[in-house]
DNA sequence: GGCTACATTGAGCGCCTGGTCAATACTCTC
DNA sequence: GAGAGTATTGACCAGGCGCTCAATGTAGCC
């Protein structure tokens, strides 16, 4: 009692597409081939005939979100400012973004811990928090460079680690207490802490 | 074929005793019935009559996890620092110590993605990082109030919320990536970032 | 139209899980 | 020592899981 067949992968697509949403919805635990097929309203040996096995199928799924997580800063509309000041709205741009992306985040969490314990799992999400890192290089440095005796013995890599440290402790908060997170009140004491003025000078909090 | 009785509710104990060695090795994932039932030299049986379900377990044992963590800063032997070193230090405290106990904090990582989708572990982890950050507020008061100028915008809270997110930042990387993970480049870093001078005086770090 | 190759199905297998429960052994009381 | 109450056992159940596979429908080719 087959049903129509479907060109190419695209089947394998389809499959994808739901096991995201499944996941999104129930994260990783809920994440059952079963509850994939049905959400692809499609069998359940279909899934494996296309990803060989659950681990697969979840693979795929990790592949599929770093692939469509965009590490590189947007450095649009701020060209003109200090490269300290750009270090800091990529940071604010970064924490900003992820209340909306709360299911994401703490999809990508998920993998996190499951990384603890798969080993491939592990390499993937190290070499996405090393890409993210290194994105943030040419900016640190750049901010290092502008005033060199500010940061003394810190170098651009640390600083990177530093920032993104301090944004995936974001994700964190949001994804446990996005109410009580005050992204606002994170940001504006960010700033003060580094630059040392009043947080109202190009604060575009509302 | 009872086996021998042990008197009051040291038997609960033995068996939250090796709920936990095995949720240290095997991760809440790993945390079955029978798994504990085994590690307490115990029948399954006898998980249910002392903790009514495996909730009840986990829940027993998250209890157990926070009561066991100690939140409250150590202060001793910093009595004469400026209130701004003092804070630093006692982060750095905080963070120096998460590789000993990275099962540990591992562990509570675990509970807090379990917290976002079941209610009960959501408030209790809710709670203690709350009072984490309480036990902030009385060092960020006071750093704040030592260099008001230095601080513009800064509340004691919103100052503790971003330290307690730095050292969960922290946490992550170290679960995800203990070698990587360079404690003292991280903590010098911080240091430059909020002090404005030279790491090398009072660094601890060897 | 027949043939081949392949996508698709769904029943079914074995395993593990949380949970139940009657049977049983221990301990205490008198 | 008898009786009562409780801690303990392990077999058992239902359900969900990952996974397999023979059967079957579909599409393209000559």
């Amino acid at each position: 009692m087959p049903g129509p067949k479907v060109p190419e992968d695209q089947r394998r697509e389809e499959v994808l597409a739901a096991a995201y949403r499944v996941a999104a919805r129930d994260r990783l635990g809920g994440l059952t081939t079963r509850a994939v097929a049905k959400e692809a309203g499609v069998s359940n040996g279909l899934v494996f005939f296309h990803f060989v096995s659950r681990e697969g199928l979840v693979l795929a799924l990790l592949d599929r979100l770093l692939e469509t997580t965009v590490l590189a800063p947007d450095r649009a509309g701020m060209e003109e400012a200090s490269p300290v000041l750009r270090l800091l709205r990529t940071i604010e741009r970064d924490v900003e973004g992820l209340p909306a992306n709360r299911n994401r985040v703490a999809l990508l969490i998920d993998f996190w811990v499951m990384g603890t314990q798969h080993a491939e799992v592990q390499t993937r999400i190290r070499k996405a928090l090393s890409d993210y890192r290194e994105a943030y290089v040419p900016l640190t440095s750049a901010a290092i460079e502008s005033e060199p005796e500010r940061y003394p013995g810190v170098t651009p890599e640390s600083l990177a680690a530093v920032a993104t440290g301090f944004i995936e402790g974001c994700a964190l908060q949001v994804v446990m207490d996005p109410e009580r997170f005050d992204v606002a009140a994170y940001l504006s004491t960010l700033r003060a802490l580094v630059l040392h003025e009043a947080p109202s000078a190009g604060l575009r909090v509302g």
